[in-house]
Parts: structure tokens; sequence; C-alpha cells
DNA sequence: AATGAATGAGCATTCATTCAT
DNA sequence: GATGAATGAATGCTCATTCAT
């Protein structure tokens, strides 16, 4: 199928992209799902410190989830080929690492349940939402945007939906409620 | 097609899953990608149709995204194989690809469209939230919820957890607020 | 070190040899060194049949021991191609399969003790030759004369040589003794 | 360079063994082929010089092919790494190398030569038999008894077999013959 | 002289696709 | 229509060799 292209993360075209021999890639890695998986792990750890240090300075559940979300999709929005490789890349491969992938997310999964955790305590979140279905709600979300954003052609900027996209995550589609039950008008002034 | 194990969607397994010689499949199919992606047409396909006559029924917009919800989480929780080709086996293939299937979920993000245009009519969701927006947060969301059943192993049922994500996708992490600004207990009665 | 050329043993060069394509080996073989131990367990068994055959007609232990040199030289030295693999190729893998290889010569040793405990019996071989070393004998030197004549590029009759070779490993270095003590004119007549 | 392992010899494995850099190997050699084939001919070299030594004294023939045999068993029976070599390591080179490796062998081969001159001459070696199979008899079994031992792990006394072998290249599978022509009993008091 | 990081040719193996039957 | 044996392009990985320091 060549007439198609495809477009699978080959080693060669990695250690092309390093400008590096293909052999030198493998005095970094141990092999082609090391060189996906390290990608990975340190993107994701870099944003995890950068939300830690941003989040510890916010005061509610809500800014705080504005700083997740603002430097997840700001950090990939800079990083094309960082999104392509977690959006792309890493879904080619199998199952078995898929899982491993799962690992990976791990700490930025645990700064999702804190964040809720504490927007639960102070009646900002639902406690009756399970934790379990926030955090797909939440990620899901995320990265449904930033697929599209990557398989758009990374050509807008990503950025500038954080607010929008948080703004759904916190109220949902029916959006804010005004206190006497109607819909406000304004979620993000 | 029921055991296609966790790896690769080779068309010889798909051939032996059918019951028919490896050559036969391209008597019916032009290549690989047009299997997958017949697989997705269909699936699909057999949702949107369920989830319109149902939503003809609906008379409010919740009513009519818990049909969608429950639908779509059903018909996949009940054919793990599919959840397989939708989850795995399509996210496998270049990124031409994905977005020849961003063509094939058309019909199902028209869907989200129109009953998301019936709820801001109806005064039942916000005008303000941005359609795309919308539609990522409740395709992501179900997509993350699908995902992680299918790595999980499908040991669990999907369908059940139909209400409390449609509850997630409406209000949100705050959840549904009662009239006087205070958070409801029950979300799902 | 292109300059060398390695004659390496690669399943592309049995394949052309075989004059189908690479991967139709894959159809018979599963992996390079099934290749090759799957042609010496051939070329051995048919030996070891054809030996004894053979053998079941012979009387005396010499008789024997002619058999089995002569038809062991005489198979390889009809089908060079095959003491190429037996000689060549399989000596440059990993000494694993070189252990796996001892196996396979198995029923060759053991028509070699059946041979010299008859030739023990009947009063021909020496009872004093330890057993073990009496198969390094017989197998060192052929393998040896083999050897030698697949490095020459073939170029002579093999079998030829058998007798002289037997006559060798009768008598060894001083050959056959006449009764009073004195060299032997003629070890074969 | 004592733990070459069972498997290839990787020059790097070599320069570890050696206590120096991977480069540093190529300033003393031309490539790998030349590593091994250095230790082949100093291996033999010395080998031969120790022979040649010894059966200056030895007056008779068979003196000094249990000198040989002695010598060649004991040194190779010390250095197993050097066995390796000579066994394994040489053998998984190409054709043309095995081919250079004949050469290296000629003044063994000559040392062969006039020993067999020798115990002619003096009515102990049968004058019938041919130098080249004499040779690949005596080369052929001790090549295969260092290669059994190697492959068995270097477990045993390998310079302890050295007279048994004698005694088989010296008098066959039939063994020594007493002056009436029946069997004798002893062949190394 | 010595180093060791970088190189890239080389090869085993897989699997989508074809086509003679 | 159906088959499945055969194909060969594609790719991950190894390791002998080089060369800037």
């Amino acid at each position: 199928m060549a007439e198609f292209g495809y477009h699978h993360a080959q080693v060669s075209r990695i250690a092309k992209a390093a400008g590096v021999a293909d052999g030198t890639v493998y005095l970094y890695f141990k092999n082609k799902e090391d060189i996906l998986v390290s990608i990975l792990r340190q993107t994701i750890g870099e944003i995890v410190e950068k939300v830690k240090e941003r989040t510890a300075l916010a005061s509610t559940a809500e800014e705080k989830l504005r700083s997740l979300v603002g430097l997840y999709l700001g950090e990939l929005g800079v990083r094309p080929e960082l999104a392509m490789v977690t959006q792309v890349h890493l879904r080619q491969v199998d199952a078995n690492i898929r899982r491993e992938i799962g690992e990976i997310m791990q700490p930025f999964y645990h700064l999702l349940d804190e964040m809720f955790e504490h927007g639960v305590e102070h009646g900002v979140f639902s406690p009756k939402l399970n934790r379990r279905i926030a955090r797909r709600l939440v990620f899901g979300t995320i990265d449904e945007t930033v697929s599209a954003w990557v398989l758009s052609g990374a050509k807008y900027d990503l950025a500038a939906l954080s607010n929008e996209v948080v703004d759904a995550l916190l109220y949902g589609l029916t959006g804010p409620l005004s206190a006497d039950g109607s819909r406000k008008a304004e979620a993000t002034p």
C-alpha cells in the first residue's frame, strides 16, 4: 500500500528528524517503544511539574482546572511534533504499550483527582460525580481537542480554546445556571 | 470477528474470523484500510439510525442525549470486537485515514449538532457554548470511556455507565445546581 | 567490511537458491536456524537410514565401517551444497545451536557406537579404546575430510577417498601389521 | 579476553576484555577478521615452537606424536578462550577466511608431515598411508576433541585425554596387534 | 596513542496483497 | 465466486568501523 504512504513513526524517520543516523538512536533508547514512551513520559512529566507549581498558587478548584487545561493545551500547542507523538504515533503501537501509557499518565490523573477532591471539599465540584467519570470527562475532552487540532494540521491556536473548554468541563452542556435557575449569559467574562 | 486478540488487525485474522480465506476478503474490500473503515461506517451508521429513531420520540434535549449516549455505549458494550476496531485498530493507521474517519463520523456529529440546537432553542443548553467544543466534550468523553473499557479487557458493563456519563456531560464537574444555587444532591434519580 | 564479501547463509540467498521469494521461506521454516537445522536433520537422517540398510548386510565390523564412511562421503560428495551447509553455514551460528546440532547427530553417533560394539565383540576392534574417543576419531576424520573438500571448491571425487580413510581409521598411522610384526605392504588391496 | 560468552566475538567485547576502548583495537588490527586470525596465528605459532623444541628431544615418531598432541591439547586446555576462538568464532567467518586459516595452519601441518616422514623412515608409520589423509586423521581427531570440550563448557581436563587420543591415532580402531596377531591388552601402559 | 560516540550497511522477519487454480 | 500459496516491500535492530577530540 505504498500509494497511501503509511505515516508510522519509523525509527529511521525519528532518527532523521533528530538529525542522527539510525543506529545512533539505539545508543539512547532501548527500542522503538522506548523512544515513544520516553517522549510521552518527559512531556507529561514537564506538564505535571508546571501544573503543580501553578495550581499551588491557585486558590479555587476552578482556577486550578483552568491552569491545568491551559498548561496542557499550551505545552502541546507550541510543540505540534510532541502532540503528533501523543495523539498519533503512540496509538499505533499495540495494546500492551497502551496500557503502559496508562501508567505514565498516572501523575497527571493524580493531579486531576487532587483537584477534584479539593473542589468537592470546597463545595465547588459535585460530590455525586464519579471520580473515574470525572477524569474521563476532563481527559477525554482535552484529548479530543488536541487530536482534532493535530489532525487539522495544527493550524490554529490551541491554547486559545482553553477557557471555553474549561467552561464546558465545569458546567457541561447546560452551562452555568444563574441563581434563579435561568441560563446565565456569560461563562467566561 | 470475535477473537481479534489484542494486537494488530491482520487481514488474515479478519479473514479467519469471518470464516473465509485471506484472498476472499479482497473480493469485498479494496484493502485493509477499507475493511476497517467499512466496519466503522456500518457501526456508526447503525448507531445513528437507532439514535434517530429513538431521539425522535424524545421530547427534551436531555432525553435525546441520554438516548444517544446510551445507544452508543450500549452498541459497543455488547460488541467488544467492534470497540477494538474503533478504539485500537483504526488508530494504528496513518493520519490520512484518521481524517477519513472524521468524515465517517459526520452523521454522528450532525446528530450531536441537531440535539444541541434543539437544547439551545428550548433553553436547556447554554447558547454560549461553542458547538465545536460541545461536540468534543461529548465525543471525547464517551470515546475515552469506551477506550478505557476496551483496554481494561471489556470486563464490566459499559452501558451501565451511561447515565452518570450523561450527568457529567450535562452539568460538568460542578454538577447540577438547585434553584437556590446550592449543590443538588442527586443528579440521576 | 563489504570488501570481504561475507558469505553468510542469508535467508535471502537461500530463498534465491531455492527459486522462491524471501517470504516464501517462512511458510515452511520457523526461522533461519530452523532452515539450517532442518537441512542437517534431513541429510543425516537419510544417511543414517541408508547406512542402517547397508550395514545390516555387512557381516564384519570393517565392512560396516566401510559402508558408513563410504555412504557419508558419497552422499555429501554428490551434493556439495549440502556439504557447504554442514561444514560452513551451520558453524556460523551460535554455540546454542551447535549444541542442538549435537542432538541431531545422535542417530549417527549411535550407529558408530553399535558398530564399535559389534567390532569389539567379534575381536576386531580394540576393547581398550574409549568409545568417546573412537567416535571422535571417526567423526573428526571424516568431518575434516569433508571440510577440506568443501573449502577446496569440491573439485575432486570425495567418495574416492573412502577406502583410504577407512584404512586410516582402522589401523591408524602405524598401519596394519603383518603377523611377524613387519609392516604389511598393502592395506586396501 | 576471558569471558567471551558463548555467542559472537563482537569487537566491542574483545576490546573490553583487553581493557581498551573499541576504537583502540583498530590501531593494532586491520579489522575483526585480522583480530581472530592474529590470535590463531600466535596460538599456533607458540604451539609449533614448543612442539619443535620438544620433538627435537624425542627419538621415536610415537614420542613425537605424543608431544605434539599433548602440547596442542595442553595449550588449548588451559586457555579455553583461545579454544573458543579457534573452534567457534573463527568458524563464524566466511569461507575465504577459512581458507586463510588453512595457510596459518601450514607450520602445524609441516610438523605433522615431518613427523610422519620420520615415522615412515624408521618403519614405525605405514608407508602406504596417504600423507593428506594422515594429516586429516590427526588434525580432524584433535580438532573434534577440542570442539567437544569447548561445547561441553570446558568442564573437564582436556590434556588428560592426550594419551588415549594418541593411541587411537597410532593404531586406529583395531588397536595395537601383538606379534602373534592377537589383540594386545594394553596400548598406553 | 587512545577514546567512544556516531555511523550506516546489512539482515531476519512480517504481513498486505496478488493471482493461478 | 473462492481459495491460499506465493510474493516482496518495508522496517526494527545490530555491530564492525570511523574519526573528531
